[in-house]
DNA sequence: TAGTGGTCTAGACCACGCC
DNA sequence: GCGTGGTCTAGACCACTAT
């Protein structure tokens, strides 16, 4: 299916010819110009193609100098990132979930801050275990606003993937996310539903979801199993996403 | 110090207006048109210095509707997420280091791919310690490679900042990196040297840092310990730099 | 239907690198 | 010095949102 925005047709001609190996890493790209005569473009919709791809970490820029190929790795849509079943699948592996509880209750202080709600409104609080070919691997606290609680409880409680179902369902897209990454012990009930010992190593990540126009969706405490994911991020002194906190 | 380039001062006046809660999260900012005409620069700037807000993800944007402030809060420069000591600094907080090894030896071939040296060319490996305030946080096991090492050879054991010392002496700028996070166990070592228990929780960083021109410098193995550090990022459908990858 | 952001063009000048 | 990417302009048309 051809991509009907021009810049994107470039970009993604520039990306299928990095990952199919025509450009190594250290190669240097054409010109804008020759890109632009090549595609029958102007040259602002090349730079915008290659732009798309400097974010991405895939190619450097300097000024004067050619582009050059810095990795030839993809990086994911966001709704990979987002959704766990999808993610699964995209990596040919079997994602399963389960509800282990589910209830409403009043926002505390500093989930009343990220869902933009007040202290105190009710959310929906749901207890998940996600599994990877059947195996155990991240156990997902999550609190829903008030506005999107309703359709999250009409799902099954083994709905596979709960993105999915929720788009279906309600036309919800989830188009921002915050996630901060440090490492914790294992609780006791980490422990029990993810198979390990109590004080073993796990990967947390807090994320906050929002929509197209910023309304804050849900927000969600997920411990990984070590050794079952790793997160990474490509960036340089131009686009850099990553930032490194004080806890 | 006003910025020369007109987007530059554009973002940095948007940036300024966000962070003073000029626009809190959930404003809408003015269009493109009325930026252009206060600014007295054309709608393609005014669209420059947006989109950097954008990928910043300090604002977000759709079609047809303003573009609507999603976070106040700042995101760091490459190198402030690059340099233990300039990141420490900016949080008002003295940073330490103390190498506590220092050899050469053949580059594994991991390490070589990483480098992109030949297996078995010579590379240096140090072991770092880094103290916050006197109290030990990170353990790193950088390996520079070749054209390198000299110059790290060269800095005195307990040099405070790496980054700053090495660009001030040899004129290098750490231009591209690739961060890929997740947590592992104490090792005896690890334990020792960040004063836990073996089998504690320890963020760890893999990354790998190259030169403007996608050169290669160094690649290094960063343990945290738990509860001093948090790496976050923002992403969206247009913008995803974060990527959860099989272990 | 009016306003807004998304796409695209065709040109210009400048700063920087490489040879 | 020449080619390259970085900046900027002034205009056009389209897709979408809001009212």
């Amino acid at each position: 299916m051809p991509e009907s925005r021009r810049h994107e047709a470039i970009a993604d001609e520039l990306r299928r010819a990095i990952f199919d190996g025509r450009y190594p890493v250290g190669a240097t790209l054409p010109s804008e110009t020759e890109l632009a005569a090549s595609h029958g473009a102007s040259r602002g919709t090349v730079r915008q193609a290659v732009s798309a791809l400097l974010a991405e970490g895939l190619i450097g820029s300097r000024q004067g100098a050619r582009r050059v190929v810095l990795s030839t790795t993809p990086s994911q849509s966001f709704t990979e990132l987002r959704s766990f079943a999808q993610w699964a699948r995209s990596g040919g592996r079997a994602a399963g979930g389960l509800v282990l509880a589910s209830a409403w209750s009043a926002a505390h202080a500093d989930e009343a801050g990220l869902l933009q709600v007040r202290h105190g409104a009710p959310v929906l609080r749901v207890l998940r275990l996600r599994t990877l070919d059947g195996e155990p691997v991240l156990l997902e606290r999550t609190v829903y606003a008030e506005w999107i609680g309703p359709a999250v409880e009409a799902l099954p409680d083994d709905c596979e993937s709960v993105t999915r179902r929720l788009h279906d369902d309600t036309g919800l897209v989830f188009v921002h996310g915050e996630h901060h990454i440090d490492a914790v012990a294992a609780g006791t009930a980490d422990a029990a539903h993810l198979r390990l010992r109590r004080g073993s190593p796990l990967l947390r990540v807090r994320r906050t979801t929002a929509t197209a126009d910023g309304r804050p969706i849900e927000t969600s405490d997920d411990r990984y199993r070590p050794g079952s994911v790793v997160f990474s991020v490509r960036n340089s002194t131009r686009t850099n996403p990553l930032v490194r906190t004080h806890a």
